[in-house]
DNA sequence: TTGCTCCTCACGTCACGTGAGGTGGC
DNA sequence: TTGCTCCTCACGTCACGTGAGGTGGC
């Protein structure tokens, strides 16, 4: 009876929710949040309830956590990452994988580009700030704390804007 | 006496809260919560309780939203953002700028070198599967959703494992 | 004076963090 | 059988989201 409602142990070489959070680095209740969602789910479940994990899953949970990097709420991620169990037809099977490769690529160079863009910037920040070391001049309230700058005339760098 | 609980408006061009957050992409519940964190303070109060800004806080916010988006929590934020009220020593103030700017510098090129390296990893994952689209062998439960791959039997690429 | 903006609670939400009390598995 | 791991609630937290009901400012 209790074994009926329980599909039996896949042939796979499957781990404990502990040993695969190690594994991921990761922890217990995120594993089972992501159950919850249908982001990531166990392929085995025990008679007592006990999760079980091919290693190999710890690659959807990276990515995972790619995409939250890269800003994406995890409702948007698991429309990216389906479920395994849900479409069996290889065609179909393929586009979605080449999608969720194509939008990755896409973020990720949107992403780089920025961050390269901010770090011209904060190099920029650093050069100047090594002038206003020399200065007589001081950031406070009286001159709209170095904004503009009292020797050149022109708009701080944003970075030094933000910290003057 | 009410005047006298307020500090009289600085000589500053300011703005209300709404404007400010309009210019700056943000929103009034936000702006108050750094208030309350002492992470982006206005720089003047009405007698009436509203907040009037800099324009040039702009670059404030700007600074906290990249720090977020490299992982870093509002509280790890303020210290690296000190309020602008903290200290009037200049040999102090332009050493704790100058900390800011290089801190984020590291954490910036960690992670453009991170994301730089999840972007090979992407697109050795897309001419790998454009071999699996002439393959036979589709993923599925009997063979470890193809992993390793049925052909080379190497690994595959961690996106495709991910997806697959 | 009217309308629009702003104010302060205060409860809701997302993605978990952290126990409490109880059970499974080598 | 013992110890360690795992289970399911369930309440807490961070960084806001979203009204409710009331007031300020050109």
């Amino acid at each position: 009876l209790q074994r009926s409602s329980h599909p039996a142990r896949p042939a796979l070489d499957l781990i404990k929710i502990g040993d695969f959070a190690r594994l991921a680095g990761t922890n217990l209740r995120t594993l089972r949040y992501y159950e919850e969602l249908g982001l990531l789910v166990p392929s085995w479940r025990s008679g007592g309830g006990f999760r079980f994990y091919r290693r190999e899953d710890i690659h959807r949970l990276e990515m995972i956590r790619e995409l939250q990097g890269l800003g994406l709420h995890l409702d948007r991620i698991r429309e990216l990452l389906p479920a395994r169990d849900g479409n069996p037809d290889r065609r179909v099977n393929m586009a979605r994988v080449r999608k969720a490769l194509s939008v990755q690529d896409r973020l990720l160079s949107e992403r780089i580009k920025a961050l390269l863009a901010r770090r011209r910037e904060l190099r920029r920040s650093r050069s100047k700030l090594a002038e206003c070391e020399r200065c007589q001049h001081s950031p406070r309230l009286e001159n709209n704390y170095c904004e503009p700058c009292q020797v050149t005339g022109l708009a701080l760098p944003c970075p030094i804007s933000a910290l003057f």
